[in-house]
DNA sequence: GAAGATTGACGGATCAATCTTT
DNA sequence: AAAGATTGATCCGTCAATCTTC
């Protein structure tokens, strides 16, 4: 760690950790902008309800659980509830309460939503095409892929059970923001 | 591109292409969050907010243009006004209007908001080491900057001036919601 | 009129609380 | 009581319109 007097300053030791990161940070956000910003001018679809309109396409009888769906399109349960409500008002997606656990929900793809996919994934796996896999070489490719995954599950939440060891003694909430 | 029949679907020639990108996605959703949840528990900051401070303790004299902010952590210039609202509120930063020219304002560092930055630093580079930096590889770690750094040029916003070449055809505002 | 910044309206996400079924 | 899903309150961001200064 740096002396406090440097610590984030340019020019100090911590821009080379630092450095990596916000190059990440930046690629993500200008890539998902222009994902996101071709498939709302050609097909009215934002990229979060793209993907989900693949992962249910995904699954097995284009079926699939709202708590399943909320874990492969990395939102919380509710922001999957209105997700699947726009979705719905568009006539893509029909909500159909599960047969063995009438708890459950789940959210079926429409002939209609599936068409609209289709034609959707052109746009996307082109924007993917030319902002991401194009521009690294052949050779990069897979040694990026394992080094995300990698990344990826380190910080991957911790999956309920009997909580996981060495918590980097992080203090909870000792901080409230005054106000 | 796949036939339509088996675009997007699993097995099928596109995860090729899917596969790297989503890793991309979960890698930064995980991360992020993981630096976000630790600054605010232990700090009261959201990413965003420390990220702000940041740029400007690295501007010279610890003042920025609102839209030299804007650009540097990736927001709109609306976005940014609002950022700078919530760093006033807490006493983090001062609004002052640009001596040369009226219509600019700056975002000045206050002393409590260089100390609160100050601390917020050590978690915040923990952070990035635990999750990010230590957990690539020593070698990799250039390559994978390098990597990123073309993608986020190749996808960056088309910079003003004399359109650039090239649009690729994009159909803009060609569909929208049917609702 | 153009550029910098702010404001109003709104979109889309979260958390906490609630309802239903197990 | 616990699990799945939804709802209400709220937070944080964008776009379009506006205000001020150049």
């Amino acid at each position: 760690m740096s002396p406090p007097e440097t610590a984030g300053r340019p020019g100090g030791r911590d821009d080379v950790r630092l450095g990596p990161w916000r190059t990440f940070l930046t690629a993500h956000a200008h890539v998902t902008r222009r994902l996101d910003e071709e498939l709302r001018a050609e097909h009215g679809l934002s990229l979060a309800e793209y993907e989900a309109l693949l992962q249910i396409a995904y699954a097995p009888n284009r079926r699939l659980r709202m708590s399943q769906l909320a874990e492969r399109v990395l939102l919380s349960r509710s922001g999957v509830t209105r997700l699947i409500d726009r979705l719905v008002a568009d006539a893509l997606v029909e909500r159909s309460s599960c047969s063995e656990d009438a708890r459950g929900a789940e959210a079926v793809l429409t002939a209609g939503g599936m068409e609209r996919l289709r034609e959707a994934s052109r746009t996307h796996l082109r924007g993917v095409d030319e902002y991401f896999v194009s521009v690294v070489p052949q050779s990069d490719l897979e040694m990026l892929e394992t080094t995300l995954a990698v990344i990826s599950d380190r910080a991957a939440p911790r999956t309920g059970q009997h909580e996981r060891c060495s918590q980097s003694g992080s203090v909870r909430g000792s901080v409230q923001r005054t106000r």
